[in-house]
DNA sequence: AAGGTTCCCAACCGCGTAGTG
DNA sequence: TCACTACGCGGTTGGGAACCT
């Protein structure tokens, strides 16, 4: 196509807005109505395209906008939209009354991308980073061909000082922990190891995907419902959306899986908030490798136990006990790492209250990061990775 | 205090599409 | 059907503010 930029012609101001033609502008449409937005400028005596004049009003003139930072439930509604939705701004800023598209793309790229980032989720995929899971696929790998306890993971990995020194640190603190003490370390035979893990894989294959969407979904559901507020906020559109995903997804339940992992080894007893996008998305190697993550370690097929609740009520949900001595993954403990101001109710309703919506950065951080979490072994000094 | 760097966001650019004659 | 206009959307950029050394 090519159309030749407006704003090209002769005469025209670009940049910042002053504030006279802010008022020239508002006076016009309070007047006229906006519109036409060709003619606008001329008939309101300003020098700009009206391009240019109708992103100003769009973006930052319109009287309904709701400047400020934005709450926390705003932000977990971006996230949820944008887990469906992908980059579709204006779809989303149409769920977020008195919000832009400017100002949520704004925000996604310079606070929420970051941050999923920061928690080694891939902000377009909402899956975990590749880069994370290709090193949990080498990890894996190198377990069944490695049974040293001295691990060398630059040097395995082949790649020196590429890589990030607190993450090298955890995996060669992982793999030699797990070398020493996982049973797939005591195994007799490389080929017995890769024929169970081989079993394993296959075994899971069927429901994996599924059921950790499903369960992503959960853990979604059950984050934006675990607050109370003196203001109403109203997440119905989310569900409806979240239903029609339902309806896309293949024919499994809304189940829980959990992870029974043994209790001497390091468990992974991981709540991965893995944000998959089940619609327009393909991230195949994703469910694979999430598992490889969840049982690292623990490859022989006895391990694998994935425990699966047809209640659909949150609250039943929340702990599904198969062993006394065995950790489950349990919301419970997921919602009582949420910030202090945010109370748990059942997600019974069609609509989701909060109360105290929290400004406050790091909170939202420790929330977050509260998604992905790892059981280390007291033997390791997370500290060091911190 | 000064210079450099990073962050943030308003504004711009280019493309797609609906509407119209 | 085609050409053209008008508008909207998503990606990108420029420059001021904030932060760091």
């Amino acid at each position: 196509m090519g159309k030749i930029p407006c704003c090209d012609k002769s005469g025209l101001k670009k940049g910042p807005w002053t504030p006279e033609e802010d008022q020239k502008l508002v006076d016009y449409i309070q007047k006229y109505g906006h519109g036409r937005w060709r003619t606008l400028p001329k008939n309101a005596g300003l020098k700009r395209c009206g391009k240019s004049c109708r992103l100003r009003w769009t973006n930052y003139l319109r009287p309904d906008i709701k400047r400020g930072r934005f709450s926390f439930e705003e932000e977990e509604t971006i996230i949820q939209l944008h887990s469906v939705l992908g980059n579709k701004w204006s779809a989303i800023a149409a769920r977020l009354p008195g919000r832009t598209d400017n100002e949520i793309k704004n925000y996604w790229n310079t606070h929420i991308r970051k941050r999923l980032l920061k928690m080694g989720i891939d902000p377009v995929t909402h899956s975990p980073r590749l880069d994370l899971l290709e090193l949990s696929s080498i990890l894996s790998s190198t377990l069944y061909n490695n049974n040293s306890s001295q691990l060398n993971v630059p040097n395995m990995l082949g790649i020196g000082p590429i890589l990030n020194p607190n993450l090298l640190n955890l995996a060669t603190a992982l793999l030699s922990c797990q070398s020493s003490e996982s049973p797939a370390a005591q195994f007799p035979s490389q080929d017995l190891q890769q024929n169970q893990l081989g079993q394993a894989q296959n075994q899971f294959q069927p429901f994996q995907t599924n059921q950790i969407q499903n369960h992503i979904r959960d853990i979604q559901t059950c984050t934006t419902s675990t607050t109370t507020s003196s203001v109403p906020y109203t997440l119905n559109e989310t569900q409806l959306m979240q239903a029609k995903m339902d309806q896309q997804l293949s024919s499994a339940p809304q189940n829980l899986i959990n992870f029974r992992c043994p209790t001497n080894s390091i468990s992974t007893t991981t709540t991965a908030t893995l944000w998959q996008n089940s619609n327009h998305r393909e991230d195949s190697n994703t469910p694979e490798s999430l598992f490889s993550i969840l049982n690292n370690g623990y490859h022989h097929q006895e391990s694998y136990q994935p425990i699966i609740n047809s209640s659909s009520s949150l609250e039943n949900q929340a702990f599904v006990s198969n062993n006394n001595n065995t950790p489950n993954m349990r919301f419970s403990t997921l919602l009582s790492s949420a910030p202090s101001s945010y109370a748990t109710t059942p997600l019974n309703s069609s609509s989701i209250t909060y109360v105290n919506s929290s400004n406050n950065e790091d909170e939202r951080d420790s929330f977050c990061s509260n998604f992905m979490m790892y059981d280390i072994p007291n033997a390791l000094n997370v500290d060091e990775f911190s």
